[in-house]
DNA sequence: GTTTTCACG
DNA sequence: ACGTACGTGAAAACT
């Protein structure tokens, strides 16, 4: 017996499409913003049926023209949902996978992938050699069942395989009768209306018992009640229906079940497709890295003459690009360096670039990719200071709303250049391989003409956007700070962590200790499945969500916090829970961060974030606890140095005062001229009360509502918060808009400007494009809506800190003062002081914080000093 | 590799 | 009827 798969091809794209977008919005791109969720989910799925069937013989089909029926229903099918245009360009790729898979594919003009389908398992039917497997997750096609065909349909994670025996099991009647069936209860996905007010299970025991429709009518007066009066009003419909889900088995074919072989992957085509759509996984997986790219790419034939680096001219405008052995670049060492003049290219290997640093002191303009990066090796390794650095590839990139990573390669790819990832050529344990110093070559000899030859387009770009001044006046500079702030690190009292994770070590022994108890047996804490079993199972606990089915119990915070009164053991859980991540994350994990020093030394991402904010890595010290009384003395082992003390100087409310400046809403406005306390102040709107009137309670949901606001609120959101019901959050919303008139008035421009612009911009004129409102998906779009609303908030109170940032270097250098900026944390400066520069320092940091940049209200800043870090609060 | 949880603004 | 606040990073569990 030969078998063969018969895919509907549309039905799985359909599923991978969704399976990977609807919920998150985040729909997976390549670099140069191509989307890929569905193809990459679809590779998977194609490639899990080959695993399991091992077939000889496969094909996919798919749908082609309008979707006919080729009944006089046809219509019907147009009320089918739109596709959302992120998906309509996934299919031409799907398919060229397909084909350089080895995979049969088809399509008919007029015809549907269930139809070519329907044909074929008939084909199967009527002659000996063949049985069939049909994959997809739409319950039509069972119909085709019968004992040389079968369905594997699709569910959630895994699938059913129904044979002709299971769907007697299922639906009490032969798999013919699906017809009958479909007619009866319907389908909305596929538009089917079938008989109104009756569903699966109705359905089910009428066809049981009647089998065939024309049965069912031809002896109506055995059935009674409400599910007569339903059949007989929708007779028509049920009619209708019948022939709508009936599939067509007469597509002509120009083709036999034998040209159904399966012909094996064309490893070259479906190399370049995958690195086309940066699927590193899949390459990995098919072992394809030594595959040739068959594309054409830029940096094919190059295009610079390589000279000795005695002919360079350092005076002259040039690209460098420094190769290092290691990701994280504290600690690595050099491994070569291209220099591209425009003429030439040089390569310099470990040994040439020590004898050629000279080239950095020149006043020419440089251009290379993460400036950050190179100021901290080179200043750490060699005490060279890099003059004029120019232009940041990487930054440009940013600031045009690339994607942009630590490997060059991935933007480089976007430019069609083939340059291969770190990944690709190291390995992917981040610590590079010594590669033959003719490959290595290579590779540096392209990423430095990749810079020199984008700089253009990118500063073009960037001109476009408007951008120019936040390129050279706000990013470039910044990074030159943020390079200091690495290198100059923060002192860390490791006698005082090592403490910390003795006594936090004896509390969660006890806590385990005790939480065993109550449980009445051991099992591992940190794992939310045994946990959920624990709690909602054995101590019978009720679980105050809806269970999402067949998922597990969430036992999140606010899950918990919600049946903390039932059992002792709640409490305990969450202690744990806190004391556990106070010692892994900070008490062990800052341990390890410490370098030879006695400091951490973070790295900044400086182009990560979609709002223009900086992250914190290795470690991340913009989460340091503070919130908790007793997380926050971890802040403790953060200490200045000798004869100084930390300075913490701290914007108030640059957000809502932000808010306040853009939407020009006078009342709030005000509340910020007159310095009141914003919280209050709106407190007394949405209660109707003087300020003095204002309970801690009432201030707290004020204080909730001002944040919902600066989110882009929703009832929902803000009822889960402060844990009340919707209608009373809406109340608050409404009373909130109603006391503060234009509010609403700039939301709705907000976001009314941001559909038609597709993108929104800060103060600096930062711009981030917006995909989520083209979304055809109503939960997509609403958050595009929210981040159209947030984004200008947070990224122009980001603009404003990050200008201070490099006002204050500045006047320190002038000043010459010895004091250090060490940390930023998003509206909050931390800086190492001598004693003797204190009020200086304070000064300066106060005043040009506060005059940083013109607002319609004024920025306000506290400052607080300290011998540590918890101190200064 | 992805998900869950929780630390911060 | 949907499923819900914006922006991050790290660790452990889960698949």
């Amino acid at each position: 017996m030969k078998k063969v798969i018969l895919v509907d091809g549309n039905n799985l794209l359909f599923r991978s499409y969704y399976a990977t977008s609807s919920y998150t919005g985040n729909i997976m791109k390549n670099s140069s913003g191509f989307p890929t969720n569905a193809i990459y989910s679809f590779i998977n799925m194609i490639n899990k049926i080959l695993e399991e069937e091992k077939p000889e013989y496969i094909l996919v089909a798919f749908d082609k023209g309008k979707t006919f029926r080729h009944t006089k229903y046809d219509f019907y099918k147009a009320g089918r949902l739109e596709m959302p245009e992120d998906l309509k360009l996934q299919f031409p790729k799907a398919k060229e996978i397909l084909d350089a898979m080895g995979i049969f594919r088809y399509e008919i003009e007029n015809f549907e992938a269930d139809d070519i389908i329907g044909t074929l398992a008939k084909m199967v039917d009527e002659e000996d050699e063949f049985v069939a497997t049909i994959v997809s997750s739409d319950k039509d096609l069972l119909q085709l069942i019968t004992k040389e065909v079968d369905v594997k349909l699709l569910k959630k994670d895994d699938y059913i395989k129904m044979t002709e025996d299971k769907f007697y099991e299922v639906y009490q009647t032969e798999p013919i009768h699906m017809i009958d069936l479909k007619a009866l209860m319907g389908d909305s996905s596929d538009n089917i209306p079938g008989v109104k007010g009756i569903g699966e299970k109705t359905a089910i025991k009428l066809i049981s018992t009647y089998h065939t429709l024309d049965n069912l009518y031809n002896n109506i007066d055995e059935i009674s009640g409400k599910t007569k009066e339903k059949l007989l009003d929708g007779k028509d419909s049920a009619y209708m229906s019948y022939e709508i889900a009936t599939i067509y088995r007469e597509v002509p074919l120009d083709f036999s079940l034998e040209d159904l072989k399966y012909k094996g992957i064309n490893k070259e085509r479906f190399a370049t497709l995958l690195r086309e759509l940066e699927f590193k996984s899949l390459i990995k997986k098919y072992d394809l890295f030594d595959i040739e790219i068959q594309e054409k790419a830029v940096n094919e034939h190059p295009k610079y003459q390589l000279a000795d680096i005695k002919e360079f001219d350092p005076t002259k405008e040039f690209s460098y690009y420094l190769e290092l052995d290691d990701i994280n670049y504290y600690g690595a060492n050099a491994l070569g360096m291209g220099i591209c003049d425009g003429h030439n290219i040089y390569y310099l290997n470990a040994e040439e670039i020590k004898n050629n640093l000279e080239i950095f002191n020149s006043n020419s303009p440089k251009y290379t990719y993460d400036v950050k990066k190179n100021i901290v090796f080179l200043k750490k390794n060699f005490n060279i200071k890099i003059e004029n650095n120019s232009f940041d590839t990487m930054i440009a990139a940013y600031l045009l709303d690339y994607v942009v990573k630590d490997d060059i390669s991935y933007l480089a790819r976007a430019f069609k250049y083939q340059i291969p990832s770190y990944e690709e050529t190291f390995g992917s344990d981040k610590r590079i391989k010594l590669l033959d110093e003719e490959q290595l070559k290579k590779i540096i000899c392209d990423k430095t003409t990749f810079i020199y030859e984008t700089r253009d387009k990118l500063l073009q770009g960037i001109k476009d956007y408007d951008e120019l001044k936040l390129f050279e006046e706000i990013e470039m500079p910044l990074a030159n700070v943020l390079a200091d702030m690495e290198l100059e690190g923060i002192k860390v009292n490791d006698k005082y962590l090592e403490e910390l994770s003795t006594e936090l070590n004896k509390k969660i022994d006890l806590l385990q200790k005790e939480i065993y108890e109550y449980a009445q047996e051991s099992f591992n804490i940190m794992s939310p499945k045994q946990l959920g079993i624990i709690l909602f199972e054995k101590l019978q606990i009720p679980y105050p969500k809806r269970m999402s089915s067949s998922k597990n119990y969430s036992t999140s915070k606010d899950v918990l916090d919600k049946v903390i009164s039932y059992h002792p053991i709640v409490e305990k859980i969450l202690d744990y829970r806190m004391v556990t991540k106070l010692y892994t994350n900070y008490a062990e994990g800052l341990k390890l961060e410490i370098k030879e020093d006695g400091k951490i030394h973070t790295v900044f991402n400086q182009t990560l974030t979609r709002t223009g904010r900086l992250s914190s890595v290795r470690p991340n010290l913009q989460n340091i606890p503070i919130r908790d009384d007793y997380g926050k003395l971890v802040r403790k082992a953060f200490v200045a140095e000798e004869n100084s003390v930390l300075l913490s100087s701290d914007y108030s409310q640059v957000e809502l005062r932000m808010f306040a400046h853009m939407s020009g809403v006078d009342a709030l406005r005000q509340a910020f001229i007159n310095d009141k306390d914003i919280h209050t102040e709106t407190a007394a709107e949405i209660y109707n009360v003087k300020e003095n009137e204002v309970t801690p309670n009432m201030r707290r949901t004020a204080k909730a509502v001002n944040f919902g606001i600066l989110y882009g609120i929703s009832s929902f959101g803000l009822s889960e918060d402060l844990k009340i019901n919707v209608k009373e959050a809406k109340e608050f919303l409404e009373k909130y808009l109603n006391s503060y008139n234009g509010v609403k008035d700039y939301m709705d421009r907000e976001k009314e400007k941001a559909y038609q612009d597709g993108y929104v911009t800060t103060i600096m004129n930062r711009r981030r494009v917006i995909s989520e409102l083209q979304s055809s998906n109503y939960m997509v779009r609403t958050q595009g809506e929210r981040i159209a609303l947030n984004t200008p908030i947070q990224g122009s109170s980001a603009d404003i800190l990050k200008k201070a940032m490099i006002d204050i270097y500045n006047e320190f250098n002038k000043r010459k003062l010895k004091s250090k900026m060490l940390i930023q944390v998003h509206d909050e400066l931390i800086f190492n002081v001598l004693i003797e520069e204190k009020e200086e320092v304070e000064e300066i940091v106060r005043n040009l914080m506060e005059n940083v940049y013109k607002l319609s209200v004024p920025l306000k800043v506290e400052i607080s000093t300290g011998k540590t870090w918890y101190d200064a609060k």
